[in-house]
This record gives C-alpha cells, structure tokens and sequence, in this order.
DNA sequence: CCTACCGATCGGTAGG
DNA sequence: CCTACCGATCGGTAGG
C-alpha cells in the first residue's frame, strides 16, 4: 500500500512532534508554532504533520498539554513527597524556580504558559479556554496548600490563600522576565526572598530572619 | 504630480498609523502587527503604510515608542507632582494600577510591554534591545523613588530598592494577566494589597495596618 | 500616497 | 505517511 506505519510507531511520531511543538511554541508561541516549521524539523512532509491533528487548533492544545504533563513532572510531583502544608509549598517554590531556571531543553524560549497566556488573553477560543484553565488549576492547588499550612499553624492565622497564590504567580511571571530576557543570575535568589518575606512562618518578626541574605 | 501630502498631513498620517499600530499590537503583539492588517484599517495601501517606515522593524520599534509615551503620560507624568519617595511611590503604584483597568482604548489586549516583553525575550534584534532598555529605564526610576522613600524614613532601612522594584514588576504582570485572561474584577484590590505590604511604610506592625480589608 | 507586482510562507485539502 | 496542489497573506519593491 504505503509508507503507513503500525499504530506504536504513529503514536511514537505524534509524541516526537507534540514535544518539538512545545520547544517551537516556548520560543515563538503558540501562533507562532507553525507546521511547515514542525516538519522541516522533523524531516517530514507538512501533511504528514497536519495528519496528526487535523487542524492547527488541535496541534496548539496538544502542545499545551504536553508542557502541561512536563511542568507536572518538574514541580508538582518532586513536591508529592513533601508534608503537606509550608514544607510542600516550599518544595514546590523550589520546583518551580528549577524548572524556569533549567528547563531550557524543553522550554528553550522560557515558561509555555507565560507565553500562551499573554498571547491567547485577547482572544477566544478553545485555546485560550485551556490556558486559563490551567492557571485556575495551579493557583487552585497552591491556595489549597496555603490552606493547610494555615490549619498547620505555619502561617499567620490571617492569610489569604487566594491572595497569596495571586502573588507567586506574579513572583513566577517576574522571575521568567529576569531569566529570558536580562539573564540575570541574581533573578532565583530575588525570588526566594520574596517568596520568604510571603510565606513568613510566623508573625513574631520584625523582618525576615529563617534566611542569610 | 502625484496625491503627495505636505509634511504636515504626512506627520499625521504616521501618527494616525502608529496609534493604530499600537492598538493592533496590543492585541496580537508586535510580530502579529501586519502592514497589510494596518492598511486595511486605515483605508490606505500597504506600500503607503510602509513608506512611512521602509521595514517592519522601524514600525515596530515606532509602536513601541509611541506606547511608550503614552505610559509615561498616564503613569509617570500623574505622580510628577507627589511628593518625591513615598507618596510619589503610591501615587505611580495607583496610575498603574489605573492604567492597566482603564487605558482599554489604547491597549485593548492589554499591557503591551508585557506583551512584547515575552514575544521577543527568545529573540536577538532592536525590537528585544528597545523592550529590555525600557524595563530596566522603569525598574530603575522605581528602585530610586524606593530610595528616596528610605532615605525619607518613610520605608525600613534595610529595604533593598531593586529587590522592591523588581516585585512591582511582578505584581504588575499579575494583574495585566489577572485582567486580560480573567476579567477579575477584584484584580486591582488584590494589587493594592501586596503593594502595601510590600511598602508598608514601617516596622512596627504585627501586620499591615493602614488599609481596612 | 497609489497600483501592480515579487517570492515565500501560511493553514489546509485531494488523492493515494 | 507522501506529493502536489489551493487561495490567502506575509514583508517588501518598482515605478510613478
């Protein structure tokens, strides 16, 4: 017949090109994750690619899903481990700097999701409906663990998780800036005193003490 | 001759593109800014719009320009006359916050800086040199306004101005995001609270003070 | 400032 | 999975 290969090695090429889509998309983004690019990469034909997908909107979302797996794989799941409350939070905040710090084979053009996000904002579509999702799920589940360090009495009574959750994205979409675009060595340690001073364990403290400077 | 303009209609011509420019960038970033996409809007042909300009790189680094005057005149120049640490401080921390919720009809896809910042922070060229040269220009007029503030007293002395800038920074991408990709409209409140206690104006609290939740 | 054009690339389809 | 193609759009140029 033709070239058609068994359903093991198809599913094989799919996964090879959602991965090169997350390194193309983290440096030119999502719109920019082309599927003429995809395949040149590949050595393949662009139809060959497309069949895959069907349409570039399905491309894009299996892309993100993809990095989405990594990104658990790199923080959510080192900090499984941790017990629950302020030691997972700062498992997962250490994480979280390794794989922007690090991850620079899968996400040579830095954080997907930082990118997919300011990208798909002014947009609708099921794209942006995931990206939105996926930044609902995380600050969900980082809230909920400043939830229970709450209970644990590691925080202050009075903390807001949402508000708190709020504040480290901003932290993560700072410390993205710092690395890609200033390559500033200082940017992981700027964010571990921020993170201090917003996850201080206890209110007795006139100023940050539990860290040197 | 030809339907050739005098300078004067030719200046504002290239200002009518430029604001359009901006507008259209705002949304689908500088690389998604086409010429074709401008001269449709403007009712004028592409090789009118590019004559302005010769290449796509001048007419981007001309929409950045342009948006960053803008900035300066809805965020900077309204705290010119606070005084100087830190209630000029607040007063640009409140332009800003002003700015991000309201200038929808010059930014209608949000913080274009942010934008352009992650579109070209994988990329070499004028258009990433001219969007890095402006947020270290902010972050430094930030971190000497912080400065001030503590030489004022009005901040604790061991602030570190750049570490405090660079916070901002953070806070202000949270909130563009917080805007754009979920229309929050407790955003800005939530903004306004990291802001105080990132500059709470001194020590002695157990916790911020001097706003009621 | 226009018309008319260039080669390259886009997403996608037909047919095998 | 391929070749061969489609119409649309890209940045840019020639010439007026």
């Amino acid at each position: 017949m033709s070239p058609r290969k068994s359903v093991a090695e198809a599913r094989r090429t799919r996964e090879r090109i959602v991965e090169r889509g997350v390194a193309i998309a983290s440096v030119e983004g999502l719109e920019g994750l082309t599927i003429g690019r995809l395949a040149t990469d590949l050595g393949m034909s662009k139809a060959g690619v497309l069949g895959h997908f069907g349409t570039k909107q399905t491309l894009q979302l299996a892309t993100l899903d993809e990095a989405a797996a990594v990104f658990s794989r790199l923080v959510w799941e080192p900090a499984r481990d941790a017990q629950p409350g302020l030691p997972r939070l700062r498992a997962i905040c250490e994480a979280w700097i390794t794989y922007l710090e690090t991850a620079r084979d899968t996400f040579p053009g830095g954080c997907l999701f930082t990118t997919a996000s300011i990208e798909f904002d002014a947009r609708d579509g099921l794209v942006r409906d995931a990206v939105a999702r996926l930044f609902r799920l995380w600050r969900r589940r980082l809230a909920g663990e400043v939830r229970v360090a709450v209970a644990a009495g590691d925080l202050p009574g009075d903390t807001d998780p949402e508000q708190v959750a709020y504040e480290m994205g901003g932290l993560y979409m700072a410390l993205n800036q710092e690395i890609q675009l200033f390559a500033a060595p200082e940017a992981p340690e700027r964010t571990r005193r921020a993170l201090d001073r917003l996850l201080a364990p206890r209110q007795d403290r006139q100023d940050r003490q539990d860290r040197p400077a």
